[in-house]
DNA sequence: CAGAAAGTTGAATGCATGTTCAAGTTCCTT
DNA sequence: AAGGAACTTGAACATGCATTCAACTTTCTG
């Protein structure tokens, strides 16, 4: 294994651990040394893998932004039926239990001010995932099984606004049924698009 | 002026800078000093006022909360046709510029998992906001005018899902055009009540 | 007006944090 | 095996933070 793979091996082991304790405690105790204690490592090693403690912070959020996309996308493109994939990107964009990562995305938003390179990446994930539901739409548009009784574009605007909202709630403490939520987001597409879903 | 009397201005006071800087740097930026500078005080008299500094802030959420559903509960009350008081709601929800109130709402969310008290806030105003809708969407539907095509508590939860995104978005940088997210939430509306608005 | 109560201050304290670094260890190359 | 590069460490340092407090000023009260 040469070099510059052990170092990137390394630098995700320390992101991982960032994501760990930013999951489990909360993005503000993740600092160096709670970060270092969960990666088995000294405060320096930390540091010595990224220039500054905000690298790190910015190298995991990004990380946990895209994989959030990345896993969207790919059960989108798994699934070529256009109601089918509505369904399935409906189930997976109101997942049962929220996942640590989903913590981090939205706590992440309190690091904005000081931190203004992370806001291109939470404007493209939203950005991206509006494409995604618009895509979808306009496929199933194509073929006549859906019928868009508003702009498609509105459609999956609220389709994507309705998924943060109901993944950010569990965060506050607001525990609606999942089942209830999926339900509700579905009905709202089923009216739009004129089609049972 | 009586003693207490002022003891609240002075503690209001206190509040409203911590808001101000919470609204103009982000809640990170608030600490007793940049509060203290903000009141024109030192930093020993805000722990005058407040035992510690995290009673403030959670005075100052807490504020920023009731007022924030205090409005929307105006709104609804001084418009007495369902049809009417739904738009002036979604209007109401969906500023046309995101308030600095709004801001430390979706920041202090990062501040949950070490401040617990705060949670039941958030949730409640959420909570409040949906039976807010829902009974303007009962009375509604209880003279006809509404004619809901799936229940209306989940309309109720779908629309204020809708708002809190919209309100979110434009923290992360997506600056979405405001007359069509509420073109967007409007017709949504339309959609699950059967009824043009 | 005098004494007490309330309010204000800014320096001092203690703690947590990000960062640096000299010293040591492990790994790789020749 | 030798020497150098990569890596690791933990203590040390600087900074920023909430909080305390003794001294002082203002306001109230009888």
């Amino acid at each position: 294994m040469n070099q510059s793979t052990r170092q990137a091996q390394r630098r995700d082991a320390l992101v991982a651990a960032l994501r760990r304790v930013a999951g489990e405690r909360g993005i503000l105790q993740a600092n160096v040394r709670t970060v270092a204690a969960e990666a088995d490592v000294s405060a320096g090693s930390v540091l010595y893998y990224f220039p500054t403690f905000d690298d790190l912070v910015a190298a995991a959020v990004e990380g946990v932004l895209e994989e959030f996309y990345e896993r969207r996308r790919r059960i989108a493109e798994e699934v070529a039926d256009p109601r089918e994939r509505l369904r399935a990107m409906i189930d997976a964009g109101i997942p049962d239990e929220i996942s640590s990562d989903l913590r981090i995305v939205y706590e992440s938003i309190a690091l904005l001010p000081e931190r203004p390179q992370l806001r291109p990446l939470h404007r493209s994930i939203v950005e991206r995932q509006v494409m995604l539901y618009r895509t979808t739409l306009e496929i199933g548009a194509g073929v006549g099984v859906f019928r868009p009784r508003t702009p498609v574009a509105a459609i999956a605007r609220n389709l994507v606004a309705l998924e943060d909202s109901y993944d950010m709630y569990p965060l506050i403490g607001l525990g609606l049924d999942r089942d209830e939520c999926r339900r509700a987001v579905l009905d709202y597409a089923a009216l739009a698009l004129d089609c049972e879903l």
